[in-house]
DNA sequence: TCCCCCTAAGTTAGCGCTAACAATTAGCTT
DNA sequence: AAGCTAATTGTTAGCGCTAACTTAGGGGGA
């Protein structure tokens, strides 16, 4: 910096002013400033910044089953957003998720001094672990309930249900099934009640629950006990891949989508549009729930702890699986 | 760090000694300033560290197609192995593999001050990018060939697909046919090149070659195509979701596997294990890989650019999908 | 016995930056 | 024209740590 200051003939603080983006420096000085910056190929020492700032500019997102599509694309989106508001991101996994995994890998953040925290652990123990701890920085949880103990960033699971139901019973649909994830995850849980909730609501028959654990395999087995029972005239699967998977079973039983059977899938994963027929689904926008998320977090590193939580909408993708039911050739 | 010194008795430095295991400081004192520490739940800062230190005990990842299962778990190896030495780990992830986007990550990195960085992107494209950039941190490229322009840590795709399709052979198959993952992947392409170069080496025929995306669905269609031609006596899927897709191709076939139709897969993902019958696969090894990547960065980061590559071996699993051609009921 | 050396501490300086304050200049107002 | 304000720049101190140097106390060999 000191560097740059000379050939900009200037003085150090002088610099930091520009990189900081400071008022009174006048239009000339930054210009030669930032010619000299240029010229040396200068970058400010984040270590020094830090220490005097007293932030590292790195915020700890904190993830386990990143091998599925929601954790993994939330992390993306987190990821993201982090980036575009400048921050650093560092990233700690869990293999399990215990209470001493958990409080390493916190203690793991706050040996490096991250300004704030997201969690995505989509499990209810992980809930349960979260609410007891209390936290020395911000910390935003994701996909979680609403619980003044915690902020929140999550999208409305049970609201994605319910549009993926609703266009369902809209279309004339009275018999509904559900194949579902596995239920210690707290969006199979919200997804599951939203299915319920909505069928309620239209005086619909919820008796039809399959639990199935998110694979492609575990669709194909629910899709061939739907057709082999014959109850149904549409199926509601948690995820794409379920969705995917029954699909296929429909077609090996014969029964045609959307005419013999209507589907609707959960992710919007980019092949939901490339099946044949392309998959009704519902898009859950993790790049908006990332930038949610840091939205809080900054918000809550500003303000102190807050609480609240920020709700996405999804988003019903209407395709070519759904149609009212029996419908003619 | 002055009260953890006052409360023990001691000077900072000595505390310092301590925290950083220094050979000269008598155990009772060590142990006083332990006792200090604990009570005060005292942590080094790390900015301040790292500024006298000049290191920042962080490296980043740059990663991309992380919704894919090879990707997502050398990132997981590669961050476990970093946090076993004592390393942050920094991430960041490409949306899309273009020389631009790959310099501005690697801007971020540098940035940041990271002490080293890892590459998970596994396309051809990247390398040629990678082997043009110089860069002023040791950086390790995981996945690519061996060039002395870069360090390199590798699963061996070639002996991966040749242990593959050398179990076939050895079983007496005449005919192996591939599924492969897009030839712009580096491993999908190193395992093409295994396949051919094994069964070269055996005489065998390599016309099958059925060019596949990754997806379920193109094992799938691989498979329903094999299963019509009736030519080969067995299949070498590139990874296991193509292979539990072909699975399915052959049962709707009737074909019965192993007995009609061997199929051996690539990935060992932990529900190949489930599958009826469970899979004969490849385990790549990623945690081996990510501590092999940690290693050759460390060794770099104390000696400067290496320029030599770790290969990790990759060991055949057989379980129930392989049998000798044409085995009678 | 004396001196040297080795061990276990303490003292000092400075890593590169920003915050707080001080100083200078220019531009008004009265 | 004196005096005041505001805008711009410079000076100084210190964030918390480690490296390098300094000091104080014991042995052990001559």
């Amino acid at each position: 910096m000191e560097d740059v200051a000379r050939l900009a003939g200037v003085s150090h603080q002088t610099v930091s002013r520009v990189l900081n983006a400071h008022p009174n420096v006048s239009a000339q000085t930054r210009e030669r400033v930032e010619q000299a910056i240029r010229e040396l190929g200068y970058r400010r020492n984040t270590a020094a910044r830090s220490l005097v700032t007293r932030r590292s500019q790195t915020i700890g997102v904190l993830g386990s089953d990143m091998s599925h599509y929601g954790p993994a694309n939330t992390l993306l989106g987190v990821q993201q957003a982090a980036r575009d508001k400048g921050y650093f991101v560092s990233m700690a996994s869990l293999n399990e998720v215990t209470p001493v995994a958990i409080q390493d890998a916190l203690e793991y953040f706050m040996m490096q001094s991250v300004d704030g925290i997201v969690v995505i652990v989509p499990h209810e123990a992980m809930f349960e672990s979260l609410s007891t701890i209390s936290m020395a920085v911000p910390l935003v949880a994701v996909g979680f309930g609403v619980d003044e103990r915690l902020s929140v960033a999550a999208v409305n699971q049970r609201m994605g249900a319910s549009l993926a139901v609703q266009h369902l019973v809209d279309l004339g649909h009275t018999a509904i099934a559900h194949v579902s994830g596995p239920p210690d995850w707290i969006d199979a849980a919200a997804r599951i009640d939203g299915w319920r909730r909505t069928l309620a609501q239209a005086e619909l028959d919820d008796s039809v629950l399959i639990r199935g654990n998110w694979s492609a395999e575990s669709g194909y087995r629910a899709g061939l006990e739907l057709a082999a029972a014959g109850k149904v005239t549409a199926l509601f699967a948690a995820n794409d891949q379920m969705a995917l998977g029954a699909l296929r079973a429909f077609s090996e039983a014969g029964l045609r989508v959307p005419q013999d059977i209507s589907l609707v899938g959960y992710d919007d994963q980019p092949e939901a549009a490339y099946l044949v027929p392309p998959l009704t689904t519902v898009n859950q926008g993790f790049k908006e729930l990332g930038a949610r998320c840091m939205q809080m977090l900054l918000f809550d590193m500003a303000n102190g702890h807050s609480g609240a939580s920020s709700v996405v909408n999804p988003r019903l993708v209407v395709r070519s699986t759904t149609a009212p039911p029996h419908t003619a050739r």
